[in-house]
DNA sequence: ATGATTTCTGCACGATCGGTCAACATTTTT
DNA sequence: AAAAATGTTGACCGATCGTGCAGAAATCAT
């Protein structure tokens, strides 16, 4: 019992590790190229060690699934009905780009297996992220009947800050091939940031000029 | 050479299909996931036969890439600095969201490649499309100095309009998930283009109100 | 200390992969 | 009609895949 905790603490290194690694080849090769032995070596482990801790190739790819949607759900704790629509929504935007920045492979992992029509995630997709979308757009809907922004399409907004926020992310290489073949900057990714909320968030707000 | 023709009409017939079924597996099954025996039976031929014409799955996937950036590329032929730049950008905007319906799988196989780096048409982004973002840039920011948009960044406006339009072909699998799991209609199609147009010209236009 | 449990690893398997090749069929040229 | 060129196909090869498994190594409980 003593010395469960470093038996425990052992077993979760380890498995953060696999996780980790997991995240990037799946991201860098697709389900099908990302092979164990690749994310073994990605690791610094077997590739028997990785079967060991989880089982099978599909139950480890489901694991990485749910690890990037649950950090992108919590992304959007501050759209509800009492927050303001343009705080809120400027928020939500700055978040999902943080997360673009630090958790790119995790963001690529979520468009392949979209792309392949979400063959091994699709229950994520009826269960939690249908009603966890409808739950968003009641309250931008809400925030349309207060007056508090434009009447717009308030799904459609919510597939726009998607598109654009991921794109930064899944489309990291294009972007930076673009930008002489450097990395963005940190100055570089505050401008993204501001570009996208001035666009948006314009699209949003009542009053012409800001 | 009377029957030249001929050979030359099957030959492009059978490669033109072969073109069809491969850029659908590829984007459904990744590049590593897409095999030659799998492109074949979706043309229904055997897969030795897609090897004659084609030689390398490598060689076959440039043609499929290569294909769909020709096409991109002819769609922002309206972006010029004589033209209105919001009826300009619209009509980008509608033709992008047009083949994001009707060549969804070139537009996910260019997602896929992206994504995993571009390991097989870099030279491409290098090359031609580098040179073809920085032209539309310098059309945009003309139309800045001309007082005819508002002051925005014109590189990120271009990867607001690439992020949204190709989100729809993309991520085309997830939106019909969150559409009760029915594809999108004639009508939602027209709704899509009419929000998404809303959101991003209103954050070009000068003025507030349209 | 010793037996039980967990962790780790190398090996072997059937399946599938991309690509080669020779044989065959068809079409084109002479 | 014969020869040449082009198109088509199934069989085959070495490599890699996911996974099962037995046993070694390490850690745990008593």
């Amino acid at each position: 019992m003593a010395t469960e905790g470093i038996q425990s603490r052992n077993r979760q290194e380890v498995t953060a590790r696999i996780l980790t690694a997991a995240e990037r080849v799946f991201a860098e090769f697709g389900y099908a190229g990302a092979s164990i032995s690749r994310i073994a070596a990605q690791a610094g482990i077997p590739k028997s060690n990785v079967v060991y801790y989880f089982e099978t190739k599909e139950l480890l790819y489901r694991r990485v699934v749910g690890e990037i949607f649950d950090i992108w759900r919590a992304a959007a704790d501050s759209i509800t009905i009492d927050n303001d629509p343009i705080q809120a929504l400027g928020d939500y935007i700055d978040t999902k780009l943080d997360l673009a920045r630090t958790r790119p492979y995790g963001s690529k992992v979520w468009a392949n297996e979209i792309i392949q029509r979400a063959p091994i995630v699709q229950d994520y997709l009826e269960d939690e992220l249908r009603s966890w979308t409808e739950d968003r757009i009641v309250v931008i809907e809400a925030w349309i009947e207060h007056g508090k922004i434009r009447p717009i399409s308030a799904r459609h907004l919510l597939y726009a800050i998607w598109a654009t926020t991921q794109h930064y992310a899944d489309f990291t290489h294009q972007i930076t091939t673009l930008n002489e073949g450097v990395e963005l900057t940190n100055r570089q990714w505050v401008e993204s940031k501001t570009a996208v909320k001035d666009l948006l968030l314009r699209g949003v707000e009542k009053h012409g000029d800001a």
